[in-house]
DNA sequence: GTTAGCACTCTATAATAACGAGTGCTAATT
DNA sequence: AATTAGCACTCGTTATTATAGAGTGCTAAC
C-alpha cells in the first residue's frame, strides 16, 4: 500500500476542504474535524510525510498545506467516490431533452450551457464529428449566372453549404444531371469518403454523359471538399474568471487567450479516448491550463463515438460533482441522439 | 467659440498625449512641447479653465490631468482631423479582398479579423441583416420517415435550415407540390414579408392543390418563421484586455462578459445610423461600456444599408485612426459585396 | 506511537517617513 | 492685461519598520 489509511484520510480531507475553501489547510483546523480524532501533532507528522511524497505543498514555509497536482491525481484516481446527482441537479438535466429539440447540434449545444450553468465552470462540447455523417443530399442551387451555392445534407440533419463560381461555359443541364448521378451513387456515403469514391467510381461514369466534365467536377470536389472540423460549442466562457485563483490580469488574458483560440483546446479534449478522462493542470502540456483541470466525456450514437462533452475549471474543481454530471449527460445524450439517429 | 485656440491646442494635445501614454499630462510635460509656446504657469491656468469647463480631470487633487468624456467628445467632434490611412494599413486592408472569397459572411469575417489585428482592439461585424435577404429556394429534404430538414437560400448566398418533424398521414407527393408552389411563388420575396405573403396570396392556392395543407402549411411555416437575426462576428475579442486601463479583474469580469453576451453589444451597434459614429464611455448607456468606446460603420450594397462593423476600445482609444480605418474597410466593403451580389 | 509545548518562520496589515510630480496662488515681469 | 517665476502645499508612490497571527518542526513527555 502507498499510503496509509491514515494518510489517504488526511490527504482526502485536505483535497475536500481546499475545493471548498481555497484556502490552505492547516494541522489545527484538521483536528477538529469530526472524522479525524488525533492531534493536531500527529497531523502535522504525517502532513510532513505526504509532502515529502509530493502530494500535498506548503505557500511558504509556515502556511497550511494545499494539494499538489500529484495529491490531486491520487485523490481523483482512489479517493473519489462518484457522488450520486442530487436530485435538483437530475432534474435540470432531464429538462435538457425535454424539450422537442431535432437538431443534433442544437441539443448538444443546450447541454453546453446547461452543464456550465449547473457547475459554474466553463464547459465546451466537440459537437458531432460531421466527417464521420453519412451523405444525405447534395444540391446545386443557382444564384446567379455565374455563382451558384453547394449544399450537403447529411443524415443526422447537419448542413453545410459553400459557395463557388462555375467554370464559364457550363451547359446547366450538365450540373443537373452530374447532380443526379453523384446524388444516387453517393448518397450513404462517409463524407470522409466522398472524394475517393468519386475518384474510383463515379468519375468514369461521369465522363461517360457529361461534356464539359473536367471542370465541373473539379469545381465541386473542391466544394466538398470542406473542413469538416468538429464545431466547437462553448457554455459560460466567462465562469471560470469567477474563481478566485484567476485574480491575476496575466493568468486570464492566457486562459482568455486560449478559449478564443479554440484549437488548443480543441486538441486538448479530441485526444482523450472513450468514457470519462480528469486531466489536472500541466497534465494537459499546455502553459494557460497550469491552474486548470479539464474533465472530458464522450457521447455516441449507437457504438460510433460521436464527440466530447467537457468542463473546464481551475485545478481546485469539485472532480466528484463534475464527474458525476459529465457521466450522466454524456450517457443520457447517447441515448437521445441514438434513439433519434439510429434508424434511418 | 466656445473655446480660444490655446485653449484647444491644450486639449488637443492633452488628449493625444494620454492616448499615447495612458498617464495623466502635467502642465510642465505640455510646457516642453514644440508646438506650446507659453510657460507652465499659464498652461496651468488654461487647465484649470478647462476643468472648470469639465473637458479635463484629475486623477487625485495634485495630479496631472486626463481628458473627461466631455473632452474626448469635443476632440471627436473638433479637434480630430480624419488622418491618412498608411500605406501599411493600406496594403493589409486591400488584402482582405485580394482573395477571391464569394460568400459574403466570408468577406464579413476576415474584414473583422484583420480590423482587430490592425488596432489590437476587438472589432465586432453584425452580418448582412439576413430578413432583409430575398428567397431564392425553397428546398425539403427528408432524412428518414417523418424528419426532414427545410433548407432557405438566399439571394446573398444565405444558407439557413431547420429540422423539422411532419405531421403523421403526410403525402409525400403533396410535400413536393408544396414545396414547387412555394418556390414559384415566393422566388425574390424578402425573407420578412414570407410570413404575409404566404397568408395573403399563397394560402387559398395551396388549399386547392394539396390535401392536408393545414398540418404541412403550419410546419413549414414555423420552419421558416427563424429569428433571422443578424449574426455577431467578433475579431481580437481579448486584444481589449491587454489596455493598461483593464488591469482590474473586476472590470475585465464585466466586460468580458458583456461580450459574451453578444447581446448587448448587438444593440449599441445596431442602432446607429448610417455612416460613422462615435460612442464615448457612458454614451453607450451600458454599465459594462464605462471605460470603453465603440465606434461604428455602416455598409451596404448598392444604396441597401446591409450591416455595421465596429471597432471597440477604452475611450482612450485612438480615435483618428480607427475612423480612418472604418471609413476605408467600410466602403472597400461597400464596393466588393454591391459588385458581387448588385447584378443578380 | 501519540501528544503537549514552544521557538521559529513567514504573511498580512498597519503605521511612518521620505520623495517627487504636480497644482494653485501670489507677486513680479513683460 | 497677459504672462511667468517662485513657492507652499497636496497626494500618490515607495520603502521601512513594527506587530499580530497562523502554522510549522522539533523535542520531550505521556
Amino acid at each position: 500500500m502507498l499510503l496509509t489509511d491514515r494518510q489517504e484520510l488526511i490527504l482526502q480531507v485536505i483535497v475536500d476542504d481546499f475545493i471548498r475553501s481555497a484556502q490552505p489547510i492547516g494541522s489545527r483546523s484538521l483536528s477538529k474535524k469530526e472524522e479525524i480524532k488525533f492531534s493536531s501533532a500527529t497531523i502535522r507528522n504525517e502532513m510532513a510525510d505526504l509532502e515529502d511524497m509530493g502530494f500535498i505543498e506548503k505557500t511558504h514555509s509556515s502556511s497550511g498545506r494545499i494539494p499538489s497536482e500529484k495529491g490531486y491525481r491520487f485523490y481523483v484516481d482512489n479517493l473519489l467516490l462518484p457522488q450520486k446527482v442530487n436530485r435538483a441537479d437530475l432534474v435540470t438535466i432531464k429538462s435538457i431533452f425535454a424539450e422537442r429539440i431535432y437538431e443534433l447540434e442544437k441539443i448538444v449545444q443546450k447541454s453546453a450551457k446547461i452543464l456550465s450553468e449547473m457547475t459554474n465552470y466553463t464547459s465546451i462540447v466537440l459537437g458531432p464529428a460531421v466527417k464521420d455523417n453519412r451523405l444525405k443530399k447534395l444540391q446545386i442551387v443557382p444564384l446567379n449566372k455565374d455563382t451558384a451555392i453547394a449544399i450537403i445534407v447529411t443524415d443526422t440533419g447537419y448542413v453545410e453549404n459553400r459557395m463557388f463560381h462555375f467554370p464559364t461555359s457550363i451547359d446547366p443541364s450538365d450540373v443537373e444531371k452530374m447532380v443526379n448521378i453523384l446524388n444516387e451513387r453517393l448518397a450513404g456515403v462517409p463524407l470522409t469518403n466522398l472524394n475517393s469514391k468519386i475518384y474510383k467510381e463515379i468519375a468514369m461514369l461521369l465522363r461517360q454523359h457529361i461534356s464539359s466534365y473536367d471542370t465541373l467536377l473539379n469545381t465541386i470536389m473542391e466544394t466538398l471538399n470542406m473542413p469538416a472540423h468538429e464545431k466547437v460549442f462553448f457554455g459560460g466562457k466567462t465562469n471560470i474568471l469567477s474563481q478566485p485563483e484567476f485574480n491575476d490580469v496575466e493568468k486570464i488574458r492566457n486562459l482568455m487567450n486560449m478559449i478564443e483560440q479554440e484549437d488548443g483546446l480543441y486538441n486538448l479534449i479530441r485526444k482523450n479516448p472513450a468514457g470519462i478522462n480528469v486531466r489536472i493542470g500541466t497534465e494537459n502540456d499546455n502553459s494557460a491550463m497550469e491552474n486548470c483541470s479539464l474533465i472530458t466525456a464522450t457521447y455516441s450514437i449507437g457504438e460510433e463515438k460521436l464527440g466530447s462533452i467537457a468542463v473546464l475549471g481551475p485545478t481546485r474543481m469539485e472532480y466528484s460533482r463534475v464527474i458525476g454530471l459529465l457521466q450522466l449527460i454524456s450517457t443520457d445524450l447517447s441515448k437521445v441522439l441514438t434513439l433519434l439517429y439510429q434508424n434511418k
